[in-house]
DNA sequence: ATTTTAACGATAAAAAATTCACGTAATCCT
DNA sequence: AGGATTACGTGAATTTTTTATCGTTAAAAT
């Protein structure tokens, strides 16, 4: 059996596609050109074939990939038919926003487990979720067999945080911290990069500035 | 006077290189080599080198960089002493718990309006901000020359949404729905991707399940 | 049934990003 | 002061990613 690795960038783009295809679906649309996809998100024709030369489905002439065939495809490939156990470290603004957040849950990411270390938010409730004392995440999240760790804690806990994560054996996370975090081999972190996105505005801003000025002199 | 464009996958490093440096100069270090560098972020040497060889500094031999110069450099870069002016359109979870996160603020982002469709949420209050209806986004936006707008409504109105913005002037848009967002040449979209980053967590999870079940095999 | 056409799949080319490798310069040490 | 060493800066090599091209195939049209 072979089991292809897909480059980072493609797997990237696969969710935009997963977006876009079941947009689609509801549309009743039941076929899609590389074409049509590619000028929806923003990319080439040939990327988007390229991209899909990855995963196990044919498109055919004339029509393109098959609407239904493609959302399955991709929906096994990111496992969004799965259930993903899921707890969040830091229930301060943003932790239990994305604890209330139903997109999660409705995209098959269970929120197992809210952590905090401040104990006078340990007992209250967001939603059915109730708040934990940080002692509590090693046992839970080793008894529940957590798949997803969410860092939602202040820059300076973040690492801490990311620890207890990996001694409590989850093997995935996601940082929402404005740092970058250390975890041994085995373990994945992908960043949800918040602030640096808002700098990479700043930046794009401060760039357009200097543009302007350059011109005029 | 030159302004040499900045490759993408070179900015989108600049705030790690900032929040490291930031850590450094609080415990005192004064001087980094690119290769320390490297190591906290989980990148190469030369990468590091390469990378600050598009900014106004010199390191030295033997020490490396100047931590108070790099962090300045940086900061000026990523218009981290400039004020950017934020409204955040969808006043839901998320957007309430960006308004009220601290972060922003402190690094530079004001929070100048959070606006929602939603009657029965206009007229709260999130800190010192108050929720506005739609209808006053576009005079609101307009009049306080705003930088940055944030998308943090349901994948359905985002695209709407960022329409309203892009009327109201806004050149720089953080889209936080799940859709990609289409905006004419001259506005800037960057995608936080949360939801996209779960899922990526998700597709690596399967893909390690699949390898271990071929080993077996 | 044959022709036309549209869109794929694959391969090749181009572009971009990362890493290597080495000459050079500045610090440190004796 | 002189030699040894370390780490930069740069240009070249490699790798990765994206884009272009083109033969082939399947549907539509005549």
């Amino acid at each position: 059996m072979e089991t292809e690795k897909i480059p980072g960038p493609v797997i990237r783009r696969l969710p935009k596609y997963l977006v876009h295809v079941q947009e689609l679906r509801d549309e009743v649309v039941e076929w899609a050109s590389s074409q049509e996809i590619a000028d929806a998100l923003g990319l080439t024709s040939s990327t988007v074939r390229q991209d899909l030369s990855h995963m196990d489905l044919k498109g055919i002439s004339k029509k393109g990939y098959q609407i239904i065939q493609l959302e399955a495809v991709l929906r096994q490939i990111l496992g969004a038919d799965k259930l993903h156990r899921m707890v969040i470290v830091g229930a301060g603004n943003l932790g239990r926003a994305l604890a209330a957040h139903g997109d999660f849950g409705r995209r098959g990411f269970e929120i197992c487990g809210l952590f905090d270390q401040d104990d006078t938010l340990v007992g209250t409730s967001v939603g059915s979720v109730e708040v934990k004392p940080m002692s509590e995440l090693l046992v839970e999240a080793g008894r529940k067999r957590i798949d997803i760790g969410v860092i939602a804690v202040p820059t300076q806990a973040a690492q801490s945080v990311a620890e207890q994560l990996v001694q409590a054996g989850v093997p995935a996370i996601l940082n929402l911290a404005y740092k970058h975090i250390q975890v041994p081999e085995g373990v994945t972190v992908v960043d949800a990069r918040l602030m640096e996105s808002l700098q990479e505005l700043a930046y794009v801003l401060g760039q357009r500035d200097r543009e302007r000025r350059e011109q005029q002199s």
